[in-house]
DNA sequence: ATAATTGATGCAATCGGTTGCATTTGCATT
DNA sequence: AATGCAAATGCAACCGATTGCATCAATTAT
């Protein structure tokens, strides 16, 4: 692979002059620049990204971790959109994407950390937050851009970040079950440690509230996230059929679904006896039968948002600041 | 932050040996070993990826490129296998994802060329692979370590690749549907361009001349793997309903899906008048009501091959070679 | 005709590590 | 005491660009 000097000496002017004519913002005359264009032909010259990276310290490259904590994450809308949305915005504005996988939580950190501390991107953003790994902590101090998809723990509460709404959509769903006449419903959560679960576990308390009803403590669950959690937490909250849940909210589609299943071994009719939402529409949501009712959380335009925030500082050279709240769509099927 | 200079200056000694300390492979006394890590510690030292990758022209890093040409691109459930296949070798092997966008098969080509020739990659996974579009050859002409996901076109035939037996599958899924009765069989393709869908097309003439059945070539349909696409290709292919086929092949479940609609909204059920297979066995596909059959391409295991085979020649310093075929497997449910 | 200005290019230091080769040091051999 | 050898470290060139400053030529202003 030919270098900038190569072509240089083939076209007869200094390297420096290949540079300008190839990082375009200098003044060079147009027989010059044709003369190294021809050159830089001839010798199939590519300019070396690593070596102006190097040299002017950017990568044009935006840092992503990706945990494979447990097996459905690649299945489950959440992943894809997340991509969707990095990726478009990475794609318009001319940055690349470099993902790390990783494994687990704590190492979801040590792969972060490492991706910024050894410059290979301009900036990260981070999709978990667990509450009990200071993840955000330690990536601030070595101060490179930095963008949450989610909320902020506490101590952390400047720090930029993009999330969904929620709170507020959990709240609105458990109001309109209890609208539809619903007064035990239960919540059935994912992992109590991730900030997600406790937003939507405060909007369920909120919705419960609102509605003047009692919330018992065996009708909030935690499923964990996976089809078996949702089938387990059926078992869990019907030990007693009489002051049994009519209604449950889920924090994902896929316990959605384990909650179906557990509900129909047991005979028991949706939406007919019980009502049912899930969470993220995914694209099985709609197939269902009965077609599972499900809050659509906008992922993809919530990374999106992220990118985008996260560029802007990178471009401007300043930490990125401020936080957006996208609001979720709650769609209707026929299980409720 | 701090260099290898500074670090060496605290701990009184010459920065190559502080690089050396930190990449491993030196003999180092224990006593100075210990007073540079000391030092780096100390001043927060991390070694500098981008200066490393430079001076040992190796990124760690390996490159792929993303179409987002059609919508249900990242619902599908390829996208996401691909990329669980891709990230659970690199992180095994100590590599990182850089992930491109890209805006249709030109473009794809374009980016991944960019990738490449600026070296910001080790070697490339390349998915798409289109016959009018010689992405390969260019890439080649780059020698930069390349493996292909799907089968090379005719003239790259010893380029690594790795795919599915889509003809042998398709054949099988045929001479299963001919078996339980069926004579009449449509294939709903996909892009024809793509040589996937070419290799499905030929298992299709394979299984129809086996079983000893004719083919109409109305029974062949793209529908250009969308719903719609599927949608459209039922009324084209029952214009007359007396010698329309009686089972459909699909070459996703997205068309498989939309196949399904059409029937239904002509009243003609499945699987009692006409039987549905689709490919990929995507989430919904357990979740329809009838259950579809699905042809499960196992899209991980492929990245996971192609990667480990890239990784391998990288490390190698060889151009990857040889290929690899993997097994689909079909998903019996009810729509047969 | 001369000075001042502008435009185009060259020069050389720099970004932050790596590595082949040379030198020094410490220790064992004879 | 002299020699040989290996282990540890230093030296300096290099990876391939970028960029502030200097220089020189060509215009323009006076």
């Amino acid at each position: 692979m030919s270098t900038i000097r190569d072509v240089a000496a083939q076209a007869e002017v200094h390297p420096s002059t290949v540079s300008r004519v190839f990082s375009g913002n200098a003044q060079i005359s147009e027989a010059t620049r044709q003369r190294v264009l021809e050159a830089a032909r001839e010798l199939n010259f590519q300019p070396n990204a690593i070596a102006r990276s190097l040299s002017v310290r950017r990568t044009k490259t935006i840092g992503v971790i990706v945990p494979h904590v447990f097996d459905g994450y690649f299945a489950d809308s959440f992943f894809p959109q997340l991509m969707a949305g990095l990726l478009e915005v990475c794609y318009e504005r001319g940055y690349r994407l470099l993902v790390g996988g990783c494994d687990g939580y704590q190492d979801e950190h040590i792969q972060a950390l490492d991706i910024l501390a050894t410059r290979q991107a301009d900036g990260i953003v981070v999709t978990s937050s667990r509450l009990d790994v200071d993840t955000v902590g330690e990536l601030r101090r070595h101060n490179t851009p930095l963008v949450l998809i989610g909320h902020p723990p506490a101590q952390h509460a400047d720090v930029a970040w993009v999330d969904a709404d929620n709170r507020t959509a959990t709240r609105r769903v458990i109001e309109y079950l209890a609208q539809k006449g619903h007064r035990r419903i239960a919540y059935v959560g994912g992992d109590p440690d991730s900030s997600v679960v406790k937003e939507r576990l405060e909007g369920y308390l909120d919705g419960m509230a609102q509605a003047g009803l009692d919330v018992q403590p065996e009708w909030i669950d935690y499923g964990y996230f996976a089809e078996d959690g949702g089938y387990q937490a059926v078992e869990r909250t019907r030990r007693d059929e009489a002051s049994a849940p009519t209604a449950y909210y889920a924090a994902n589609d896929l316990m959605a679904i384990g909650i179906l299943r557990g509900l129909r071994e047991r005979g028991i009719d949706v939406p007919g006896q019980v009502s049912l939402v899930g969470t993220n529409d995914s694209p099985e949501a709609a197939h269902l039968s009965p077609g599972l009712s499900s809050l659509r959380v906008p992922y993809r335009a919530i990374a999106a948002a992220a990118t985008h925030r996260l560029i802007d500082a990178i471009e401007k050279g300043e930490q990125p600041a401020g936080h957006e709240l996208l609001e979720s769509c709650l769609i209707e099927r026929e299980s409720v």
